[in-house]
RNA sequence: GGGGCCAUAGCUCAGUUGGGAGAGCGCAACACUGGCAGUGUUGAGGUCGUCGGUUCGAUCCCGUCUGGCUCCA
């Protein structure tokens, strides 16, 4: 090892003074950028993690991610080309390699791509010349070392890098699957060219398409697809009228050849945050393969959740709590008795804080979220090590059972890694097989439970876009484009049918950004249509309709009506929810993030980041805020501006909206009180709203809240009805509803003496009458036997009674009955010393047997009951009889 | 979206053929001790998460809802 690292640390010139010299990872990111934007391309901010409007990815993942509507034509862009440095995550998912991280020199859970994209406007040649120039005058690698690949059939590329680039033909591999790029089954996709650095014949390994291309001496660097088609639903590839250009290059990679190191956590920024980790936890290797995985896993933590997730149990969030998990344990192995993830945070936000302002900003909500989690995963960690150390008390034999290992980490998120640790400690082994069938039909349990939910982004595609005329009117004409049934294309929808129209324009608002689609009336000459939900897909807007009259065809021409009423009450919840929005950062924090959102007609919920629960107090003072905006009764403004713009005017970006080139700025309140951008519809003035009343506060998930509220007649309706409610109460209690909390309280607390006054006097009932009920006890074969019936006692009297006779009569069975209505109670009690020969059980069987019910105890103490009122007398009665037969 | 587990005193938790609500810590009062600290005694504190069902009887069995933990997708 320290021989290959010697080696390679010889550097991509040959002699290792040239890593002390070679550019910094920061310096890399700056450089390609500027370069880029020397070229003509805008320089664009790496987007969320999160990916908005694209349920089919967890996470970012690549740097062409937000540009995947621009590539499909469905939006358009200010520029024609772009430069990007991407923050990526792949973890969970499809290509989930979270196992290997740590463990091998290029798989990470985040990564920072960098990237150059062509919209249709430059092509192969120009693309291929800014790479090599970045690579070879820029980075100044050695034109020697490089090696290309092109795809089979793509003689235009191989020509460019051979004739003009003046690449070695011996130097260049044409392969096959290697060089084809495709997003989905459907759609764009082309011939990719990609760009092998060589790290020396010292190195194992051959050249692309070659047996052993699989080692480690040429690594990809970048590669450069060439969007030059689109494949349709048959499999057939048609040119497109722009082709485009996407590119993708990972910054740690590039770093690692330009220090001339092997694995991409030698590069100056993984050493800074191993150093950092090998400091906190005492760790004097720094060889040690934890310290990759803790400073990996770091900087993807730390992304993830400044761009607002949160470790939770379920999708995003759950793969954020696993990869912090790994983390956390690695940090134990390596010897870690305190928290110390959290404290790394400092550390990254300090190397990488000036590239990403919004890790900056979020510090201490990351440092606040992973010291959350690390001590709720301490919790779980102690909480299953005494089940753990439960089962292994019982356990017989060598092996623990699959079963148990798997409930331990299903049930209680024991992790099986450390199961195993503390089953090699005490030499036994783990059923593996066990476990893994046990784990094989969890998935398959969940698999089939999945959700079945059309989505139109794969089945169809729809050119053009629907022109939405509904922020002015709720009413207009649009022509028929497409009809689709179950998830088909269709030319025409008959009355009785169910299915999607998509017109070309339409007052019709598409669910989006947490506003419901719009319900109404489509209507032809002689056709008629009921539209119960609007959604958007493809820049359409899709009416769900059942046709009522007459049938629909491709290319008629529909008024549409949207429903008024339903809108009016739709509009009132969607402002409210800004202002609301607004509020709650006000009064809580601008950790405030919002979750999610959902307002239909009648109500509104909104959900957002929040640590603990929203107090009352916190409530009444958001609900004050709210009402102070809508009384203000300001106009509402919407502005159409650039994203940059809309941003320097402080506005808010909503989770789950897709934002385009130009953004609907809605600014709302007093003095600008509340400014986001929102495509949804809205009131004129705040006033419209009328009223907010906040309903409910609830938990979603670790780390996010929920509030729910009602506007307008509906919130007016509820307050007038609680009101009253008031007033009931104050008339059952008989005091003034401004005194109900004060009667109520002292109710209480005179119910409380009282009741506390009938237990004492039960007591002392029970003490007397014990004593008067032993006079007429009777003895049988030396036990006193007493059986008698007690009035209006309840079974705590009872009970009380039985212990207060036992005392008096020495050595007895006693009987006691107390009448309540059509029930009786029974209960029956031996002394210590006659348990052997009388049993209180027993004779609880046997009377209650008698009285026509059942009963049950100890030997010393039963319980039991009967409803034949009439047959008690005779049943105590015979008590003495049967009290003689037991001893007989 | 689909499973599993949990909810008992202010806190941490015990509590099985369904039959009388407990421990430790904390709290209060009193006593001992020169002070601090401590020790001892006594006491307060519980609709056993919610609502419903089964049962003579439910903290316990069944179901609903709420909250938390956890795994899978």
């Amino acid at each position: 090892m320290t021989l290959t690292r010697a080696v390679w640390a010889q550097g991509i010139h040959g002699h290792g003074a040239k890593r002390e010299l070679a550019m910094k990872t920061a310096e890399i990111r700056e450089a390609f950028l500027s370069y880029f934007e020397q070229q003509g391309h805008t320089r664009v901010g790496s987007s969320s993690l999160v990916p908005h409007d694209d349920p089919t990815l967890l996470f970012t993942n690549a740097g062409m991610n937000q540009f995947k509507e621009t590539f499909l034509g469905l939006e358009t862009r200010a520029y024609l080309r772009a430069c990007t440095s991407q923050k990526c995550v792949r973890a969970g998912g499809k290509h989930n390699d979270l196992e290997n991280v740590g463990y091998t020199a290029r798989h990470h859970t985040f990564f920072e791509m960098l990237g150059n994209f062509s919209f249709g406007d430059y092509f192969k040649r120009e693309a291929i010349n800014f790479a090599w120039t970045f690579l070879t005058e820029v980075l100044k690698l050695p034109k020697e070392r490089l090696w290309i690949t092109v795809h089979t059939s793509d003689d235009e590329a191989a020509a460019i890098w051979i004739d003009e680039i003046g690449i070695d033909p011996s130097c260049l591999s044409r392969l096959d699957e290697d060089n084809f790029w495709q997003m989905g089954d459907t759609g764009p996709c082309g011939p990719s060219s990609e760009i092998f650095y060589d790290h020396g014949a010292h190195v194992p390994g051959g050249p692309p398409g070659s047996a052993d291309d699989d080692l480690d001496r040429y690594i990809e660097i970048w590669n450069l697809v060439f969007m030059q088609f689109n494949r349709d639903g048959a499999g057939e590839l048609h040119p497109l009228p722009a082709p485009s250009v996407d590119t993708g290059m990972g910054l740690e990679r590039i770093a690692a050849v330009l220090q001339g190191v092997h694995s991409n956590y030698e590069i100056d920024l993984f050493q800074t945050l191993i150093k950092a980790t090998a400091s906190a936890l005492a760790v004097a290797d720094l060889e040690e393969k934890s310290l990759r995985v803790i400073a990996d896993h770091l900087r993807s933590c730390a992304f993830l959740i400044a761009d607002g997730v949160m470790p939770s149990n379920e999708g995003r969030g759950y793969v954020l709590r696993r990869i912090i998990r790994r983390a956390v344990r690695h940090g134990n192995k390596l010897g870690a008795t305190q928290p110390f993830f959290a404290t790394l945070v400092p550390v990254l936000v300090a190397e990488m804080g000036a590239a990403y302002p919004d890790l900056q900003a979020s510090e201490s909500a990351i440092v606040k979220a992973l010291r959350a989690e690390e001590d709720q995963f301490a919790r779980t960690l102690d909480n299953g090590m005494a089940i753990l150390e439960e089962a292994l008390s019982s356990l017989e034999g060598a092996v623990l059972p699959g079963e148990l290992v798997f409930r331990l980490y299903d049930t209680y998120g024991f992790p099986v890694d450390l199961t195993n640790d503390i089953a090699r400690e005490r030499n036994l082994t783990l059923d593996v097989e066990g476990y893994d069938e046990a784990m094989a039909q969890q998935r398959k349990r969940s698999q089939e439970s999945g959700s079945f939910k059309v989505d139109y982004n794969e089945s169809v595609t729809i050119p053009g876009e629907t022109q939405f005329t509904g922020y002015d009117s709720t009413e207009g004409s649009g022509t028929i484009l497409a009809l689709l049934a179950e998830g088909e294309m269709t030319q025409s929808l008959a009355a009785g049918e169910q299915g999607v129209v998509v017109l070309n324009s339409t007052p019709f608002y598409g669910e989006s950004g947490g506003q419901v689609g719009d319900c109404g009336l489509l209507q032809g000459d002689s056709s008629r249509a009921d539209v119960t939900d609007t959604t958007k897909a493809q820049g359409h807007h899709f009416h769900h309709v059942q046709v009522t009259a007459g049938s629909l065809s491709v290319g008629d021409v529909l008024t549409s009506t949207v429903d008024n009423a339903l809108r009016e009450r739709i509009r009132l919840n969607h402002s409210a929810t800004h202002l609301l929005h607004e509020a709650l950062r006000r009064v809580l924090g601008n950790h405030v993030v919002q979750k999610g959102s959902l307002v239909d007609s009648e109500r509104l919920r909104f959900d957002f980041s929040h640590g603990e629960a929203v107090s009352a107090a916190q409530i009444e003072e958001i609900t004050h805020i709210v009402n102070e905006q809508i009384r203000g009764n300001s106009a509402t403004t919407t502005q159409l501006m650039d994203m940059d713009s809309a941003v320097a005017a402080g506005a808010t970006a909503l989770f789950g909206e897709k934002y385009g080139d130009e953004v609907r700025v809605l600014s709302m309140g007093s003095q600008g009180f509340s400014v986001e951008l929102c495509g949804g519809t809205h009131v004129d003035r705040t006033g419209d709203i009328g009223l907010l009343l906040v309903t409910g506060e609830s938990g979603v998930a670790a780390g996010v809240r929920r509030i729910e509220a009602i506007t307008g007649k509906a919130a007016l309706e509820q307050s007038l009805a609680s009101s009253q409610r008031v007033v009931d109460v104050a008339e059952v209690l008989k005091a003034t509803p401004n005194a109900v909390v004060e009667k109520a309280s002292v109710l209480r607390s005179e119910v409380r003496e009282l009741e506390k006054e009938v237990a004492r006097l039960k007591q002392k009932l029970a003490t007397s009458s014990g004593g008067d009920l032993t006079q007429s006890a009777v003895e049988i074969g030396g036990i006193k036997v007493l059986a008698t019936q007690i009035e209006g006692a309840d079974v705590a009297t009872l009970r009380e009674t039985l212990d207060q006779c036992k005392n008096k009569l020495g050595t007895a069975v006693v009987l006691l009955a107390a009448v309540e209505g059509d029930k009786i109670s029974l209960v029956a009690g031996v002394t210590k010393d006659a348990t052997d020969k009388v049993r209180a059980g027993d004779a609880i069987k046997e009377f209650a047997g008698r009285l026509g019910g059942k009963g049950g105890g100890r030997p010393d103490m039963a319980q039991g009951g009967g409803t034949d009122v009439a047959a008690l007398p005779a049943a105590l009665a015979a008590v003495p009889d049967w009290v003689a037969s037991q001893l007989a």
